[in-house]
RNA sequence: GUGAGCGUAGCUCAGGGGUAGAGCAUCGGUCUGUGGAUCCGAGGGUCGUGGGUUCAAAUCCCAUCGCUCACCCCA
C-alpha cells in the first residue's frame, strides 16, 4: 500500500525561486533593523505553554483554541501514573488489578500534590487543581464502595468517571509559538537584560504557529519579522522611531501602497473606565447588534469596534471613542507621539477603532494594512506592552515592539515572477574527455573558491546536450573545455545570452568571470 | 468550530454512462565540438478514497478525505 505523502495542513513548502524573495526580505530586514542599532534574537519554538497563558490570556482565542501543543513527559514521574489510571483496562471482577488501579491513583495523587507545590507552575494550576479535588474525592469514594461491596455497574461508572478526570491532567506543558514577543520578553527577564546599559532592542526572524483554517495569507506554520524595545522609555519618539524603521524597511522591501493607522488604547487607568461606559452604552443598543457583537459586550466589548458587518457600522460610529476617554497622561503621550509622526514626515491615519485582540497592549497601537490581500489586509501589528515584562515575573519595564507576517508581505509584493529569471548560475562547465575533467575539476573548485556559482557534470555528455543543459539552468557563461583546449592550456568561455566564445587562459577567465560574479552578488 | 466551491498526467485543464485525453513540462531521437527552433517518438494515471446503482461509472447517487476561499479570530 502506497502512502501518499503531503504537507500538513496549513503548511507548505518554499521551493527556489520564491525562496529567494523570502531570503531579500529578510536580508532587507536585518539591514534595516541593523542602521537602527538593533540585534538579532534568536529564540526557541517551543515554550512553556503556561508562557503564552500568562502574556496573552487564558482567555484569549490563540490560546484557548489555537495553540498547538505538546506534552513534554520526561520532567515527571507524574505521567507514568496518569497513563496507567487513565489506560487502565476495566477489570473490575479481578480484585488484584483494582488494587493496582487504585494504587496508581494513589501514587498520581502524591505527584499532583508535589505538581501543586511548585513554585513554577508550568501546568496550569486551576487544571491541576480541580483535578486533585475530584480524584481525591472519587478515590475516597472507590475506597468505601470497594469495601461495602458494590454493584460491578456503579463501580464501572466511578472508575470511567476517574479516568476521565485523569485525563484532564494533560501534558500540554509546551507550546509551539504562536507569536515571539513572549519569548522576547522571556529571555529579557531570564538572562537579566535589563542589566545592559540602555535600551534593549531586538528583532527575530522565524516561523510561528498557530491551529487554525487557512486561508489566504493566513497558514498554520507561517513567519514572521518582528522588533521590541525593552527598557526604561516610554518616550513617544521611541514608538515613532520604530514605526520609522518598520517603513524604511516596507519602503526598501518596495511595498509602495500602504496605510499605516495608529490609535491609543490608554493604560490600565483610563482604559477600563473607558470600557465600562462602552458597555453601558452597548446594551442600549444591543438590540440591533448582531450575535457575535452582542456576546463581545460582555466578553470583550473593545471588540465591538472592530465589527465589519455594515449594518453596525452607523452604530458604531455613534459609539463613545476612546480617544476622548484617555487620562491626562495617555493624552499627552498620545499627542506627543503624534507630533513625532509628522516630525519625520510619516503619513498615519487615526483609527480609533484599532483595539489589538491581545491583552497586553496599552496605549500606542498601529496597524499596517496593503491591499490585495484578500480578506486578511493587515501585514503588520504592533503597540506598547509597558506591563508585559513585570507580569512575566521581570522588574518593571517599558516594551514596545511589532511583528509582521512575511506570508502577507510577499504576497502583496507579487514580484514572484519578476525576480525568477534572474541569473542564478554563473558558470556551467562542458568537459569531454577523462583528461578534460581533471581539468575541469581542478577549475571548478578555483570559481568556486572565488564565489562563483559552477555547475560540473558528473557524467560526460555530449556537448550539444551538455548546452542544452547549460541553457536549461539559466547560467550566464559556459566553460568549454575539449581537446583543443588542453591542446593550447586555455580555456573557451562562452556568454550564454549572445553566443559569443572567447579562448582566455585561468588567469585572465577568473578576472573575467569575478567581475561578473561580483556585480550579481552585489545585487543580493 | 461554521459555510461555500473544487479534486482527471509534474502544471493548466477538456471529457457528464461504452478503449483515459490535449497543451505545456520531462526524457530520447533528428544532431559523435556548439544551446534556445522544427519535426518524430517515449515515459508518466487504480480519474482523491470507499461504497452503491448499472451488462458497463472518470461520468449518476451516498459517504469520506484533501485542497481552496470566506466566517470566527488574528499578523
Amino acid at each position: 500500500m502506497t502512502h501518499r505523502f503531503q504537507a500538513v495542513k496549513g503548511t507548505r513548502d518554499i521551493l527556489p525561486p520564491e525562496s529567494a524573495l523570502w531570503n531579500r526580505v529578510e536580508q532587507t530586514a536585518r539591514r534595516v533593523f541593523a542602521t537602527y542599532n538593533f540585534q538579532e534574537i534568536r529564540l526557541p519554538i517551543l515554550e512553556q505553554r503556561y508562557l503564552f497563558e500568562r502574556s496573552l490570556g487564558y482567555e484569549s482565542d490563540i490560546v484557548s483554541k489555537q495553540m498547538f501543543t505538546l506534552e513534554d513527559r520526561e520532567s515527571s514521574e507524574l505521567w507514568v501514573w496518569r497513563d496507567l489510571v487513565s489506560d487502565w483496562k476495566l477489570r473490575i471482577d479481578d480484585p488484584l488489578a483494582l488494587d493496582q488501579f487504585e494504587y496508581a491513583l494513589k501514587r498520581l495523587l502524591q505527584c499532583l500534590e508535589v505538581e501543586l507545590q511548585r513554585e513554577e507552575k508550568i501546568l496550569r494550576p486551576e487544571i491541576l487543581q480541580s483535578a486533585r479535588d475530584a480524584l481525591l474525592h472519587n478515590a475516597e469514594k472507590l475506597r468505601e464502595l470497594r469495601e461495602k461491596g458494590i454493584t460491578p455497574q456503579g463501580l464501572e461508572v466511578l472508575i470511567e468517571t476517574i479516568q476521565l478526570e485523569a485525563a484532564t491532567v494533560r501534558g500540554e506543558d509546551l507550546g509551539l509559538r504562536p507569536e515571539a514577543t513572549a519569548s522576547v520578553v522571556r529571555a529579557y527577564i531570564q538572562h537579566g537584560l535589563h542589566t545592559r546599559p540602555g535600551l534593549t532592542k531586538l528583532y527575530y526572524i522565524g516561523p510561528m504557529f498557530r491551529r487554525e483554517r487557512p486561508q489566504k495569507g493566513r497558514y498554520r506554520q507561517f513567519y514572521q519579522v518582528g522588533a521590541e524595545v525593552l527598557g526604561s522609555s516610554d518616550h513617544p519618539a521611541l514608538d515613532a522611531e520604530v514605526i520609522e524603521m518598520l517603513l524604511v524597511f516596507l519602503d526598501r522591501c518596495g511595498l509602495r501602497e500602504h496605510t499605516l493607522y495608529v490609535n491609543s488604547i490608554g493604560c490600565s487607568d483610563c482604559r477600563p473606565k473607558y470600557v465600562e461606559r462602552l458597555r453601558s452604552e452597548l446594551q442600549k443598543v444591543k438590540d440591533h447588534l448582531g450575535a457575535d457583537s452582542r456576546r463581545r459586550i460582555e466578553t470583550n466589548p473593545l471588540r465591538v469596534l472592530d465589527s465589519k458587518l455594515p449594518e453596525e457600522q452607523p452604530i458604531i460610529e455613534k459609539l463613545p471613542s476612546i480617544l476622548d476617554h484617555l487620562c491626562d497622561a495617555c493624552r499627552d503621550h498620545f499627542q506627543k507621539f503624534q507630533q513625532e509622526l509628522k516630525d519625520r514626515s510619516l503619513a498615519y491615519e487615526i483609527n480609533k477603532r484599532l483595539v489589538r485582540g491581545l491583552d497586553y497592549y496599552i496605549r500606542t497601537t498601529f496597524e499596517v494594512t496593503a491591499p490585495g490581500l484578500g480578506a486578511q489586509n493587515a501585514i503588520c501589528g504592533g503597540g506598547r506592552y509597558d506591563g508585559l515584562v513585570e507580569l512575566l515575573g521581570g522588574p518593571p519595564t517599558k516594551g514596545m515592539g511589532f511583528a509582521l507576517g512575511t506570508d502577507r508581505l510577499l504576497l502583496a509584493l507579487r514580484q514572484v515572477e519578476e525576480s525568477g529569471g534572474k541569473d542564478q548560475l554563473d558558470v556551467f562547465m562542458v568537459w569531454l574527455g577523462a583528461s578534460a575533467l581533471r581539468a575541469a575539476r581542478m577549475l571548478a573548485r578555483r570559481l568556486r573558491e572565488q564565489g562563483i556559482s559552477t555547475e560540473l557534470l558528473y557524467e560526460e555528455t555530449k556537448l550539444k546536450k551538455a548546452l542544452g543543459l547549460a541553457d536549461k539552468s539559466s547560467a550566464r557563461y559556459a566553460v568549454l573545455i575539449g581537446e583543443d583546449e588542453l591542446a593550447q592550456n586555455k580555456f573557451t568561455l562562452r556568454d550564454m545570452r549572445s553566443g559569443q566564445q572567447r579562448a582566455l587562459s585561468e588567469s585572465e577567465l577568473l578576472q573575467e568571470l569575478a567581475a561578473s560574479a561580483g556585480a550579481s552578488a552585489a545585487e543580493e
